[in-house]
DNA sequence: GATGAATGAGCGTTCATTCAT
DNA sequence: AATGAATGAACGCTCATTCAT
């Protein structure tokens, strides 16, 4: 009926973690997150409770409750933990090279496939499997302008930024690179998951060159070099 | 809530309708879709209950189970529906033209803003907004494989099919025509969105040419020309 | 999360019932009420849960959501119930007697004895018991200025202002009649308490004259006319 | 929260203080009867809990719990505290006092102002709020007859018994003097709510003469001297 | 063909309490 | 002497669904 100020909303919120108690900190923190990415990227959060996880993970309810005061915020910490992972593994790996084309299809490759939090983070694959679904549902959610949602973007925003700033260098004259950088990282997820569940819908194969190359074709051709060309 | 069990009991599943009673056989069947598109539309799948919308039509609960099943069954009805006009309109007004990079200039046009199924559904914009937004994360969604996921793509599959077909008479080389014809479908409506609600993430404009051109911009450009022209 | 429509309030919340289906018209609600009366005057409001009465009634918490939204307007309802019942039968019995001091003491008589809703009830005795235990928890309560709270005091307020207006018509001269008149009723009450459960507190015997009496003793003397005695 | 198997295992229970753990003997417990009055007396014990408690207070649930066993055993030690501080400034204050009418009129002074232990307590005020609206519900509560409750009531009870002797020498022929101090007592009580939170409900002013002046027109007249008059 | 009444199961949350450290 | 971690049990509430009428 009250209790508005035990949720102190521990953690910074943007582009940090939001929790009560630090996951990391104990093992039974690191099994919440651990099987909480893995019922997630299952069975999707729809359906996800805390409840089921505690019994799937040998704890009580109220344990949870010690991390994360809700799914939505332990989702919220899973997906910016698999975007901050992305975006410093882009820095990283992209900061030497000099051609933009050449980076853009480093991105691609990143956007592709897994990515762990520098070895940390056994479930990687099921952050990536919940990026990939929940960030779509996110951003088509209803609960638009909530500190939630915007909690969630975060880490898109940044990763397509990265992705628009290069295609700036690479093509300087296309009037979209942000639109474009949407597209291009939601086609990435979006070809993920046609190449596993509905093949038929797509020529991309299941190696990982395949759907790098295609998106590379989503690159906008420099038109006034072409022109100038002649 | 699992919606493992959905009974597909009545109604051809594939390209038509699946419902335990027609709809549209009754003036109570009407406001079942009426108000169920406007609630969905608005507040998301998620917490769309029939409950709520019995409550809402002014009848009973069990009165909503006798036109369909479960809310799954409802929305399966009424994004098909959203498809078949998208579908039919599509082919009724690009038939005639025989440019292919116009044509596609009219796809994306059509997937930009609402469509009715030819004067009956005065709720269009509602079942538009809920195609949208959840036929997204039916993609995405966890029950893949299911009859239910058939049912919600079989829709998608046809207009991306005739996106895709489009495009290879435009670009005969072009190696993923499938592959772009779904990128190009989810980059619409994922513009849409962003337009709406995080305008900061692109420069699509509110003006309906602004996304059209965006679109066409992601055009694979023939390479064979480029080629010639050296 | 939301449900911010479903609750509708029915029922007219001031001087009246509210509930969201009237308990008066099935069985199942008959028994809510009994059971709910009974239980509340036992156990207190504090440890009443809807649970309990549920189990206790032989029916689902779910069913017992059907009449009542929570246990706050099944306690607000039944106390709205005494109080109406109290304050019908007082103006009925009151009005044909002139000497305000003999109203004062039918007043008295009512206020120290349950009262049922014209036959209607069973539990009036509970309805009282409630009334006399957790109405003043209400006065004290926390949630001061909530419509809920205004529901609540409504009876009493207009039983208070009954008194009052007799002790006038008694006294005109006594500067603090809506005082006294609250002091009166809480009096009553107490006594009552105190008779039961500590008689070594006071002098109020079992017999309701002695009760009666005593309150009877706190009217004030009209000082004026023993002025004019002399 | 059913507390009925309230521990008194340590502290005298009548008269004095019940602990674990004397909460004068640290900083701790200080803190805890600070915060715990500060907070019972805005919110009511109703929402109140070692856990916010020990939140507000920096310290551990775990921590409260060594100093009381149960929420109830440090309310019950306030309220002890208030009663017994208000106990010993009224023995104080009246016992030079001859007349016994202007002893009342203290009294009721008394009663209608918050008493600090001896400036021990800086949350006096807090204890006043507590006494006020929790020892009515005390004696209408549900758990008559458990040591909870004698405990609860017995400072209730000797500063009424102090009333109600003092009436005595005042009256010696009124019957009820008993009832009458519980009377006078709770009314000071009740006056004291119905000012703050609904004046209509009252002539009672906030000026504090006024309440008292009140409370002395309930002293009843010595019938015997009127009749000597004549 | 539609309704009213009811249910069983589950969810999110909080609480009082315990115990090893 | 105090803490941190955890638990079991309950609570308030909603949902999808069924069935007699």
């Amino acid at each position: 009926m009250d209790s508005s100020d035990i949720h102190t909303e521990v953690g910074r919120l943007l582009n940090g973690p939001a929790y009560l108690k630090d996951p990391d900190s104990s093992e039974t923190g690191r099994d919440i997150l651990l099987f909480g990415a893995e019922m997630m990227a299952c069975g999707g959060i729809e359906s996800f409770t805390f409840r089921k996880l505690a019994s799937r993970a040998g704890i009580t309810e109220a344990t949870v409750y010690r991390y994360f005061s809700n799914k939505h915020q332990l989702l919220l910490y899973l997906l910016n933990r698999y975007w901050n992972a992305l975006e410093y593994k882009a820095m990283q790996e992209t900061v030497h090279i000099n051609e933009p084309l050449e980076r853009l299809q480093r991105l691609a490759e990143l956007l592709t496939g897994p990515v762990a939090q520098a070895g940390k983070d056994e479930f990687a694959g099921h952050l990536y499997a919940i990026a990939m679904s929940e960030s779509v549902k996110v951003h088509l959610g209803t609960e638009t302008g909530s500190d939630w949602q915007k909690g969630m973007l975060n880490g898109y925003a940044r990763i397509t930024g990265l992705v628009a700033e290069t295609l700036r260098t690479a093509n300087p004259d296309y009037p979209y690179p942000r639109a474009w950088a949407a597209t291009f990282v939601d086609s990435a997820m979006q070809q993920q998951f046609l190449l596993r569940h509905l093949p038929e819908l797509t020529e991309v194969q299941s190696a990982p060159t395949s759907l790098t190359r295609f998106l590379l074709s989503l690159i906008p051709q420099q038109e006034s070099k072409e022109h100038a060309s002649f």
